[in-house]
DNA sequence: CATAAATAATACCTTCAGGTATTAATATTT
DNA sequence: AAATATTAATACCTGAAGGTATTATTTATG
């Protein structure tokens, strides 16, 4: 895959959320929008709530909610907080640090593809997926 | 990473043999040439062997040469034999078979990546990345 | 205050890509 | 025929991503 299956999750978890923006909601609820597997679901939402995207808050009524605007919520620093980018920097062929080596062989030839990748991640945000038509509510297939 | 660590290793290995076609080569040489780990080398070139890229000879004065010829063996044929093409397939959010669902909410930011992938991977050839100046000899950074 | 319902933290388990080791088979040279 | 240099096959090891289990903490409410 292009980006891993976590980032993913996080993302459709962040979309889901944007839906309702100002209502908070529960790992519970997620999990039977989303069916991502409950407790690894619940696992990221802290790590999220950690990473700044989302505020937790404890207790009987207690939930999750966006930290801020979705439309301030950027892909690419969602697969930042997940993932890392070193693997929009690498080199397709293995060159460490691609941007300052020409040598690659396929420098050239996936370099647009780099590029379109980190436009697209950088300038679409999860506002932006939350507005668009269908839900995800499918089970990943692996790879 | 995009495409994985051993489907470039394949590609840098096919590369470094098609540099000089018609001259078969040792699993040693080519361990010399591009620093891939000597052991784990040798087993891929036997998969590649399988998979019809490359013939191997036994014996004392045997090796690898290509099985057929470089501009005939395209990016995708090599990415399809060692991972397989569903990492191309599949919906960056996970929907299964995204193709025929545009209800995933990425389908549209991403569907041109995917496209640039899959036009650049079947259109550029063994002999193309051959024929480009750079050489690729570093070690690979992980992730 | 006790209970219930939620998140938080932490430790452990599983799977698989990537990597290592060993042995077998084959061909050439001496 | 023995030694040597190569590929072929197979089984095993390792680390990290993905997934599970358990316990602690916080808050609302009867």
């Amino acid at each position: 895959m292009i980006i891993s299956k976590t980032t993913s999750y996080a993302i459709r978890i962040l979309q889901a959320m944007a839906r309702n923006e100002k209502e908070a909601t529960t790992a519970t609820i997620l999990f039977r929008q989303l069916k991502i597997k409950e407790r690894y679901l619940k696992r990221l939402m802290t790590t999220l709530a950690k990473q700044g995207f989302i505020k937790g808050k404890r207790g009987r009524s207690g939930g999750f909610i966006l930290a801020r605007p979705a439309n301030q919520i950027f892909l690419s620093g969602v697969i930042e907080a997940v993932e890392g980018l070193e693997s929009f920097n690498a080199c397709i062929l293995g060159v460490t640090d691609c941007r300052l080596s020409p040598v690659c062989a396929m420098h050239d030839v996936w370099g647009e593809i780099r590029k379109t990748m980190l436009n697209t991640s950088s300038s679409t945000t999860i506002q932006d997926l939350a507005k668009s038509p269908g839900n995800i509510q499918t089970e990943m297939s692996n790879k």
